[in-house]
DNA sequence: GTCTATATGGAGATAGAC
DNA sequence: GTCTATCTCCATATAGAC
């Protein structure tokens, strides 16, 4: 196993993958050593307490990567409309259409949650009340801005889940179309007038 | 340990629990015989190939509980709105409103993936088809209901999820009275006229 | 059918040389 | 920083007495 990484956060990446795909107990230290080029004794000289540590510092740049690229400019940018369409895009590309999975999402259903219940619950609360910012300059009313941002968060989470179970990614990428509906965002960034989403669409019951 | 159970029937229920409080590798042959009341030798004598055997046989259970509880009447009831309904109430008493993981779901995002994905594929497609079924009995055409179905099985799965990660319950009903109103039900099974749905009243962009 | 004892492997973690 | 060797513990699974 050659050289390849001497820096703390070059891991990061590596690590992140692995928790995704074996799961916080799954990923045993030898998995871990092979998938970042490390030696046991660099893994427990970069992270002394091991997988527990490890794990932080992968939530902890999870958490940036997403501040940056969908909380913040969810808070904070000036086209409401654009942030909430671009968070459904990197969303997409980031979960890589339900194929690859929600460290956090998986950590929350596992029996390892109450060892990293606080960031669980700071990465789901900072999402929601920023995706719920975005919808209040939409012009919504904050009490359906709410439901609407915890109703995406939570589909976004299930879709996933359900696009694994069935191994098939278009399930996620039809889930991620209903939210650009009932978000009020069309694909391609253009708003539909609420008279006009075709969810309310359905035929009258007999 | 006293005596408890002498069928391997009388088991699985609490096998079911311990693998939904801890997954498949977290729980140990020591968990599983500290909640069965079984020793080592029981459990193998029920369970010949050990613990893989122990979740096929849960899910197989689980499986025949959705068959008859919720799938058989949204696929036969007559009143295809009560049948929904139905589903949603046996839906949030059998998931504790989120307290309780769904075993399906956990194995599907879990590195265990591939070794139950014709049982998890299963659970999930005759969730959905059912539900579809009760929907275009409702008077929706077949795209329509396919759509909408897929959303509420996922928006279920994403609900535990969520609502596990923010420890709140009411994050799960809020989900499920979400669900109420999109699949065109309320809570006591009076039909919602789909113009009146507040889902569609928010406020205009500007 | 249930028990105790045991085999065997791999887990996380540490020590100390380089 | 990185390696190898090693410690200790607990995992799954089996054997055989009762």
């Amino acid at each position: 196993m050659a050289r390849m990484v001497a820096e703390r956060s070059d891991a990061i990446a590596s690590l992140a993958e692995v928790f995704r795909e074996h799961g916080y107990e799954g990923a045993s230290l030898a998995l871990i050593g092979k998938a970042t080029g490390l030696g046991k004794g660099s893994l427990y000289h970069f992270f002394p307490k091991g997988k527990e540590e490890m794990v932080r510092a992968v939530l902890a740049e999870i958490d940036q990567w997403f501040e940056d690229s969908v909380y913040s400019p969810l808070r904070e940018g000036t086209d409401a409309n654009a942030a909430v369409t671009s968070m459904l895009d990197e969303t997409t590309k980031y979960f890589r259409s339900g194929r690859r999975v929600c460290l956090v999402g998986a950590l929350a259903v596992a029996n390892t949650r109450d060892l990293f219940a606080q960031a669980i619950r700071g990465y789901f609360i900072a999402w929601v009340d920023a995706l719920q910012s975005a919808l209040v300059r939409q012009g919504r009313d904050v009490e359906q801005a709410r439901l609407l941002s915890e109703d995406a968060v939570l589909a976004i989470q299930g879709a996933i889940v359900l696009s694994r179970a069935l191994d098939d990614p278009a399930v996620f990428e039809r889930a991620i179309g209903q939210l650009h509906k009932r978000l009020g965002v069309e694909a391609n960034g253009i708003v539909v007038p609420a008279t006009a989403r075709p969810e309310g669409s359905i035929t009258p019951f007999r």
